[in-house]
DNA sequence: CCAATACATCGACGCATGTCAATCTCTATG
DNA sequence: CATAGAGATTGACATGCGTCGATGTATTGG
């Protein structure tokens, strides 16, 4: 079961932002599990290292040892995010790509912003 | 054991967002304990009541009913809120008022942003 | 076709976390 | 001081989640 099965575009699409109006129990529920995908610190740096990398992608074999976790948590953690919509798999060959899905973060940025 | 003992502030304070350049593991570490305090529907819903309240703020009694949790889980999750900077607290004779801690939502956003 | 490599999936384990009922603390007010 | 009300804290419980080793699945190279 993973943590979060909608993509962030299926969230930021819906409502405004969290402090413009009272956000009802469903939004409430499709964001936390768009944010709880980022809420994590190896995530994070799976994010940050991505965006960082040549290119901006990254195969698994260039996140798991900087990372310090193995190759299965790796990949858990990479699915988590390709299902949360921030990142993209793209398989060529042996390896598997992984890349920043445009404006995905910025959405969720969106959503918390008070001004 | 609190989710979220740092102050927002001290994650916001520390680095650059997160696509510009590879988050460390300290900083990840930070940054995910302030995501996980809103990446919750309960918490999301508390901060989007408190900010659409009559003054901006609110009291416990304000929020138990409409959220549908016990007053025990709603002081929990405020003390989430509080504990990670999102939220201030003030006591003020019988009720305990919340109002956002300006700023703090922003700067969250802020690191989130890819632009 | 076989071996090696890259990655995903599975199963298991332990810790974190959301929830509530019961209780405690503090303040206001008879 | 006694009582009532607001809210915080505690303890218990079930579930969620991060992690790893073992295994499965493709794809490449010999």
């Amino acid at each position: 079961m993973s943590i979060a099965q909608l993509p962030v575009m299926d969230v930021t699409a819906c409502c405004a932002p969290l402090t413009r109006e009272a956000i009802d129990a469903v939004n409430a529920e499709a964001l936390a599990r768009s944010l709880k995908a980022i809420a994590d610190p190896a995530r994070l740096r799976l994010v940050s290292m991505v965006a960082a990398h040549e290119d901006s992608e990254a195969c698994v074999c260039d996140l798991t040892e900087p990372l310090g976790l193995s190759q299965p948590t790796v990949s858990h953690h990479l699915k988590i995010l390709v299902d949360a919509g921030i990142l993209s798999r793209d398989k060529r060959g042996t390896w598997a790509y992984y890349r920043l899905v445009p404006g995905a973060l910025d959405s969720l940025a969106n959503l918390l912003i008070t001004v």
